[in-house]
DNA sequence: TAAAACATTAGAGTTGAGTCTAAGGTCAAG
DNA sequence: CTTGACCTTAGACTCAACTCTAATGTTTTA
């Protein structure tokens, strides 16, 4: 059995990650020595292991937690319920992805238009755009053809 | 003069978000009535404007105060402080673009390879996947070398 | 045997950008 | 004169996923 540090590098969980997670009901240490001490256990690094990889791929701990559950009783689980959790995520990405893409294209536009030189910015296209109070938002293609200088 | 609620109706930030960027420091009411109410100007509502233009690209609120601080007097900065800003803001974007692109790289491996449906999932390659311990990260590339149904 | 290294707990703090509440003051209308 | 809509403030709460602290107990090592 392995102490809350052993583990916690066995698996690139800090301690406190693992208290942590422990709080939130997804994995237990299963036995306790006389001291109170975790003690995890091969099957608890195999969990841990799960968690870890289910995490850097980048699902909520509470997506992990329902992913846990499904896989302590597989047989009375569906693929449809893994993957309903899967498209939810794939969305969400697909969301943010968006939205950062039109960031980029604006934060583009803005800066191919200003000179970026060590002149005053009186004459600044940059300042000019954000006063222009053209609420330019997420979605859709922009202008913005001041050119400066 | 306008009070705080017309001047949120016409620029769409809220009373609440108004006079918390007013605790942060972005923007104050020009003057106050004889009860202490907030009276805004125009160029109140133009710098209001510019904070709520620049909020929708993406900018932070530390960020916003640096540019409101160069439109505050343009004669003493430079375009380059300006592209400064934009361009940490969209090597920021680029990054979360790069983490966010990644995981949906591995969901759609892990999507493609579900069957997705009613059965039970004892033979689910997604949770095969997520127990098979190969810590696949965000940043670096990626393998994806999955197995299948 | 004593210091170092590790463990426990409850609980507070972090980040960013708000959002909301309580307890009260002010103003126009009926 | 009272109702309701508005305004004020300080401060607490929200979300997510940690991260850290304090105070104390245990185990290992020199
Ligand atoms: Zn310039
Ligand atoms: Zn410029
Ligand atoms: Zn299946
Ligand atoms: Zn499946």
């Amino acid at each position: 059995m392995l102490k809350i540090s052993e583990i916690a590098k066995k698996t690139g969980l800090s301690t406190h990650t693992l208290r942590f997670y422990e709080k939130q009901g997804l994995i237990n240490a299963s036995q306790r020595s006389e001291a109170g001490y975790r003690l995890y256990g091969e099957a608890d690094v195999r969990k841990a292991e799960f968690i870890r990889t289910a995490r850097n791929i980048g699902f909520s701990l509470d997506d992990i937690a329902v992913l846990l559950s499904i896989r302590l009783d597989k047989a009375s689980h569906t693929c449809q319920e893994v993957t309903d959790i899967a498209r939810g995520k794939l969305d969400e990405v697909y969301e943010k992805i968006t939205e950062l893409t039109a960031m980029k294209a604006t934060l583009e536009i803005l800066l191919a238009s200003c000179c970026g030189g060590p002149e005053d910015a009186t004459h600044c296209s940059i300042m000019e755009a954000l006063d222009a109070s053209e609420a330019k938002q997420q979605s859709s293609s922009g202008n913005t053809a001041t050119n400066e200088v």
